[in-house]
DNA sequence: CTTGATGGTTGATAAATATCAAGCGATGTC
DNA sequence: GACATCGCTTGATATTTATCAACCATCAAG
């Protein structure tokens, strides 16, 4: 974008620390704000009736929400820090106003926006077609270290928060690690680690068109 | 847009008609067209695994797939007609190439991406946060008819499609409609009608976050 | 050290959902 | 009019997933 458009954003910006545990916008809020993660952990999550789930879990670099800033609308989700983290909050008007104005910046919104909505059409084709088995060994091989020659990973989250995003109970997923074992894959605390890549992928069938974040 | 723009788009763009149960794009495809529903219904579906999903059903006006041919991605889903429809293509190089150009059709394109992100979170809501009797009560009072009263509605597709959008299996629709019985909802062929609106909003708990297609 | 809180695991059981097989009723064809 | 097809429904059963209660390990506070 032009530097007078940045400057406008940064304006009105500032960034804010957060400590654990704090819930930074609540689903059904109005979009006072843009978010950008530049350090730590921001879980996204949804309610209803009781009940609540993980939508997604942002590291640096993410933005949230987008598309609310945008369309001027409330919030669908709400979002919580789960460590220590560091935010940029831009206010939406001035999203706004320049989305309106600088048109490099209006291209790379679609670009993000795009990336998003495809995401969550994959999340959605993960809980549609795949069982809860399935869903976390996929989960597994997305999340496949190449560091470490694709051996293994440490969970980025807890048991309790995974299980919610991958659409079951703390329980289902302990017994679905345990079943998992018979293909190779080892969890020790947060340590994954599998002997057999090939026998993993034969159960968990994965796909570019739900796996592949980039594509 | 500008005249030039939309002269732009509308050059290499035509309309064609097509038959029932022909499908028009296939998930994985490359983006060449992108498509606008004129006249008729098309189907968005997924499979995985020789498993399929309904992922949404698109009427007259609606658009596909914007984000891929923005993008220039591969198709995450796959679209059939399920009745004659006519149906808008305009190549997707076009598409982007007046993207880059023409700062309002860029703008009507976040505008209109920022919808269909919203439209597949309130979906992915939907699917985790809620069982199947609650998916179909709400799909009741969402599509409760405002013209004649409030009262009821014709079902827009076959049970099994609708089965599939829910999450369910044709067998689990047909008792999932039994059930609703109790709530005072009767279903006859295609023909559904409520008798007591209240009652079923008392099971169904419609939220906007989730139910309201335009927020 | 105890103590209490927390996240995780396990087993028993219940509820939700899918599968399989059969049958029904409308529709269209020959 | 006989017949096949198709979408839908029903009943019986199996599988998947959730719930509930108990227990374990870890860790931090007193």
């Amino acid at each position: 974008m032009s530097d007078e458009s940045f400057g406008r954003l940064v304006r009105g910006a500032y960034v804010q620390t957060f400590p654990p545990a704090i819930e930074l916008i609540s689903e059904g809020d109005s979009a006072d704000f843009l978010h950008i993660v530049l350090d730590g952990m921001v879980e996204l999550f949804a309610s209803w009736n009781r009940r609540e789930t993980t939508m997604a879990t942002l590291g640096p670099l993410a933005t949230f929400i987008l598309a609310a800033t945008i369309r001027d609308a409330p919030y669908l989700m709400s979002a919580r820090t789960l460590e220590k983290t560091r935010i940029v909050l831009l206010p939406s008007e001035d999203v706004r106003t320049v989305f309106a104005t600088d048109n490099a910046f209006a291209r790379s919104v679609v670009a993000e926006l795009a990336t998003c909505y495809r995401t969550v059409v994959k999340n959605s084709k993960d809980l549609r077609l795949r069982n809860s088995i399935e869903r976390l060994a996929n989960y597994i091989l997305r999340h496949l270290d190449t560091a470490d020659g694709g051996k293994g990973f440490v969970l980025p989250i807890e048991k309790r928060r995974l299980a919610a995003y991958l659409g079951m109970t703390p329980e289902n997923l302990s017994r679905a690690i345990r079943t998992l074992g018979q293909y190779g894959v080892e969890v020790d605390g947060n340590r994954v680690t599998i002997t057999d890549r090939a026998d993993l992928e034969r159960l968990a069938k994965p796909t570019p068109l739900i796996d592949d974040p980039g594509h």
